[in-house]
DNA sequence: CCTATCATGTAATCCGTTACATGATTAT
DNA sequence: ATAATCATGTAACGGATTACATGATAGG
């Protein structure tokens, strides 16, 4: 069993499968919305397309429905379940990164005039303050949810997301001050270093 | 000039050459390697194969070096600088995700024994202690050289790895944690809710 | 009945990654 | 010379994204 070919997001559709039941590649775009969607997402057409790997990999099962539209049902089987305790069991590090195409425009920004860059961390920090708000909302209808399974963890992942938003909001706003500041300062030309 | 089709990565290979001036594959490698490349990595055969596709576009060109090696060496083009300057003036939001493997399978991880969560949290402790250490240093080095450029910004996103690091840390401590004191007030079977 | 929307799939493409393979320098 | 390492490329593959295209159901 090739299970050196899955990659997160298939452990995304078995570890949904496997806590949910039985689901639809609609229905499991509806979970993946209400769940990890906010931190691990990917486009819904992975979502008919994913399954059927996983069941030549023998970690699924398929059924048809019979009457009308005929939809794809997908449950995990043993060996699908396996493979997901396997790799929630695996701590072998995993490379994390702060992969964030605004701070890579940053990082170049010392190119533009400190009034752009101080634009650009405006609007990341807009970015940010929605992003924290959503969370906001999800962690409250959480609250309100009855506790499910041994310990219900996606409070805490969320937990991490709000702090991660509040902290991307303080970074944003300091590096808008620090530009208006080299802004005001030296209220350079458009084309510095051109 | 189709300039949708840049990626992140085709605006790392832009920018160093526009700030660093022409350079070979190899070199490329050297300067990410020392710059973004710790916050946005990607393999070295891309900066093999991505510097074509940019003359292809016109937003390089490329030299071949005339004695032995034969070396490609690229500089960027107007078209180029003008495309990098395009892309960094464009504050339209940009979707940041906390893509974080270790994260999702915390997501999971009620399935598993309050053991195994422990471990989980420690080790992802463990890797983001190292990766500080590595920030740490970097920022050191950072703090001795001169000043390059208008305002040099490369230590305004190493600030922002820092404190996400320490926040990487903190939170997985916590978790570390909780899962034990889980583990203690409810010392589980390997196969609750299997 | 017909239309809007909900739901479902497929095809083409592309970027990024892994694996493979070789050429040039340097040092001993 | 020759080994070791530095440097340079290519090919194949796969997951993810976009775009395309159609089927079913509910409501007016």
């Amino acid at each position: 069993m090739n299970t050196s070919s899955l990659s997160p997001s298939s452990y995304v559709i078995l570890g949904l499968l496997a806590t949910c039941g039985p689901a639809t590649p609609y229905e499991l775009k509806k979970l993946v919305d209400g769940s990890v969607g906010y931190f691990w997402s990917f486009p819904r057409a992975q979502l008919y397309v994913e399954p059927e790997r996983l069941v030549s990999l023998g970690l699924l099962t398929e059924q048809r429905e019979e009457g009308g539209r005929r939809r794809r049902v997908y449950s995990v089987t043993d060996a699908g379940r396996a493979a997901l305790m396997a790799w929630l069991a695996d701590e072998a590090t995993i490379a994390v990164e702060l992969r964030d195409a605004g701070l890579l425009k940053l990082h170049f920004a010392g190119m533009m005039g400190a009034e752009r860059v101080a634009r650009l961390a405006r609007a990341q920090t807009d970015l940010h303050r929605q992003r924290l708000e959503e969370y906001e909302r999800i962690a409250a209808s959480f609250a309100s949810a009855g506790e499910g399974a041994p310990r219900d963890l996606s409070m805490d992942t969320l937990r991490m997301g709000l702090a991660y938003e509040r902290l991307s909001i303080a970074f944003w706003e300091e590096e808008a001050l620090r530009a208006e500041e080299a802004g005001a300062a030296r209220p350079q030309s458009t084309t510095e270093r051109a």
